[in-house]
This record gives C-alpha cells, sequence and structure tokens, in this order.
DNA sequence: GGATATATTTTGACAAATCAAAATCAACGC
DNA sequence: GCGTTGATTTTGATTTGTCAAAATATATCC
C-alpha cells in the first residue's frame, strides 16, 4: 500500500496535470503544492518513478503513469466523498472540510468507500462542485466560464469554487455563491480589477477579478 | 499533536492498564500488543516518558501520567464511535470494523469526533459492548461474569465480546451471540474444556472455555 | 553568443520509528 | 549464595521523508 506521502505526491500530481495541457507537471509547482522544497520533490519524485507510478523527465518535470493516475484517482475520490460526506451528513461547514478530508483520504479503505459513496448516493461532485473520480477511474475534467470570464446581464448559476481556502469559502458562503446558486455579473471593471455581481432579491456586492475567477458558472437553466 | 505511533502506544498501554489492579504496564505486554521487539517499546516508552505521557519505572513497566491518559482516551474515544458508525450508519460487517477503526481513529479531529458522537446518538457503548470513553474523559470499566464464569441454566444477556479477530466475530455473529442477545449455558465440561450454549429456540452448540471467557454476560431482565 | 536569472538536482544531515542481536538486570530454585 | 532463566535495555544499523545549501543545467536577454 502507498504511505501517506505517496499518496499525497500522486494525488497533487494529478490534480497539476489536469490544469496542463500536456500532462507534465513541473517539479516546482509539485513542490509548491505538496509545501516541501524542491530538493525533497525531486527525491520523491525519483522514487516514485522507481515504482512505476511516474515518469520523471529530468530538468522538465514528471507524468503520471496509469498507475500512479490510477492510485491518485482513488485517493481524491475518498477525498472528494469525504467531503460531501462531512457536509451532507455530518452537516459541518464547507469551510472545514477540506482540512479533514486531507487526513481522512488517507485512513479510508476502498470498503468503506463504497459504502459512504452508496449512502450519499453516488454523488457526482462534491461540496465545492469539484467533479467526484468515479469508481471506474474516470474524471469529469468539463471546464466552465468564470465570473471573471462569463457574459454581464444574465442569469447565470454556480457550479464549482474552485478554492479550498477556509477564508475565501467563509466569504462565498456569506454571499451565498455555493453550487446550484443564480447569480449575474452587474459590472466589470477591468482597470480596478473588480466584478460587481448580484443574486436575485440580493445586494449589490463586489469582489476582486482573481477572486471571482475561482467561481466557475454555467447559464442558469429554467428552474 | 501526537504521531500515529504515539497514540498507538498510548492507546494500547491504557487497554493494558485497565486490565492491571495497579496501573503498571510490563514494557513485553505492551510491545506484544503493539507488535514490535521488546527494544522498540523501550525506546519509545522512554520518549514518551520525555514527553511526560507516561512514567517509566525501568525493567518494571510504565504507568500513564494524567496528560497520557488523556489523549489514550481520546484515541479509543474515536475507535470505538468509529467502529459505531460503521457498524451503525453504513452497516459493515462487525468482524472488519476493528481494523478499519485502527486507521481512522488517527485521522478524524475532535469537530467531526463530536459530530459522528451526536449523529449516533452518544452511545454508551460500540458493537461490541465495549464501552465508548465520554467526552469528559471517564471511562465505564464495569467487570461482568463471562460464559466460563457464570451460572448455569438461566437467561443471559450478552454485553460484551471482548476480541477484535474477525474470525472469532464471525463465528460468534453465526450464533446470535452479540451484546443484548439472550442466551444461556445448558452445560459446562471442565476437563474437557467446554461449554455448551442455547439460545431461544435454537439448537445447542458448544465452544471452548477460552472462547467463552471472550463473552460477558449479564442475568437477562424481564422485557 | 556570453552573462545572468531561474529551476532543478545533488549532497550531507537529521528526526522518527523500527529491527537484530548483544548486554544487563532481576528473580528464582536449590 | 550462586547460577540459570526470562525480561528488559543497549547498541548499531536501516528506512522514510524531510531540510539547507551548494552545484548544475536551462532559458533569456541584450
Amino acid at each position: 500500500m502507498a504511505t501517506i506521502a505517496v499518496e499525497n505526491y500522486l494525488k497533487h500530481a494529478l490534480l497539476l496535470a489536469e490544469r496542463s495541457p500536456d500532462g507534465l507537471v513541473p517539479m516546482g509547482e509539485l513542490a509548491t503544492a505538496l509545501e516541501v522544497v524542491p530538493g525533497t520533490a525531486t527525491t520523491m519524485v525519483k522514487a516514485l518513478a522507481d515504482s512505476g507510478l511516474v515518469v520523471h523527465e529530468p530538468r522538465r518535470g514528471l507524468r503520471l503513469t496509469a498507475a500512479g493516475r490510477r492510485v491518485a484517482l482513488n485517493v481524491l475520490r475518498k477525498h472528494r466523498l469525504v467531503e460531501t460526506f462531512l457536509v451532507n451528513v455530518l452537516k459541518m461547514d464547507w469551510a472545514q472540510v477540506h482540512a479533514e478530508a486531507e487526513q481522512l483520504e488517507h485512513a479510508i479503505s476502498d470498503a468503506v468507500l463504497d459504502r459512504l459513496d452508496a449512502l450519499l448516493g453516488h454523488p457526482a461532485t462534491d461540496p465545492h462542485g469539484d467533479p467526484i473520480p468515479s469508481v471506474e477511474g474516470t474524471l469529469n475534467s468539463a471546464v466552465y466560464a468564470t465570473l471573471a470570464t462569463c457574459a454581464t446581464e444574465v442569469a447565470l448559476r454556480v457550479v464549482r469554487v474552485t478554492d479550498q481556502s477556509a477564508d475565501f469559502l467563509t466569504f462565498a458562503e456569506a454571499h451565498g455563491l455555493r453550487p446550484g446558486a443564480v447569480v449575474q455579473v452587474v459590472d466589470r471593471n477591468l482597470p480596478a480589477g473588480l466584478v460587481t455581481l448580484r443574486r436575485p432579491r440580493g445586494k449589490p456586492f463586489a469582489l476582486s477579478l482573481a477572486a471571482a475567477g475561482r467561481i466557475w458558472v454555467a447559464p442558469a437553466e429554467a428552474g
């Protein structure tokens, strides 16, 4: 069985590879994501390469192998199902659950995972709208517009909030910006770096372009 | 925060101390419980003593300090509440849940623990009848008769099954010997080391004295 | 195309937890 | 009281994952 450290390296490699067109993850990005110094990442990646979980391209970065990706998807599935459980069943604050899931993802067995999945009704996304890898190992990687890039003055539905920091999530929650919520962009002031939003029957409020870029939206459907 | 190893040493020290009149735990017993060689236990116990979690009495054994006992009770509470969750909510087999809880006990936070406790309705015992330490740190250490020592030919209620091995628990389950079940001792043959039991409307069946000693019972109340 | 900046790798060290095997201590029997 | 037995401790080594800092390779910029 993979150690906790190995699981974390693979999980972060997967998340970074998903955001990279060619699947190559630079060492520095991996080190930053894992909060280790670059030399540590190099050492570990070489060990992972020896185990056949990644391919190390010296001075360029790393790529997950099929075996590594399988492990990473399993960990990510645990992480996101645990988050869903903590919010939906234990009624915990969505701003806290990421930190909890970081621990639990390494402690729950596949047997518990399956039961949890059934209890939750096989959800497709976690409370942040992040897609939950299927048990077969597929990951929905659909890309949406964000509040920084979408059309203005039209009704939108929040589909995903791609920031795990408790502060940001608490802010988003306070303004009703969680998956499923309806919102529209009232104004976008690029020089000022500001986006102004309004929720139905709510007051307009502003947030930075950077923050708006972390909130993914789709056209609001009727109903 | 205590490491997983530290939590395990303290938890097993607590379990062994509970079964010892003076609270002194011999090194060898601790090493056996933790499945490490004796030298490892010595090294670790000295480190725990330096942290003020245990008192090491050289060549005699160790004793938990108040601080160590507090940590141990918290871990044990997590273990037993997780077991209860896995059986009561996720409907897992009671023979499997001990192994699962061994991992999860080190991964769940106190915040999750509290939510779980509330979800389960603040249970006093886990699915094996083992008492769950209270949040204040008290542990019900009531001692009962066992099927090896109790009166014969009277109705009894199973209150606790003190064996974590999956094989034994599967056997017990198959014969309906779980906490709450009613049973009586038909015969006890000491030379043969055999106890014969019968459940209401069931066929008599036998088990060894050693096995019978792991099933704790109380007089069955009316109703 | 050579100097400079940046990313990556190497090297040497360290902490935590473990084992194997030798050394030591305590107790017990006679 | 002295040797033997069994439990415990000591010693030296190993594995995993990490850091600090030096060395090296790559990219970029006039």
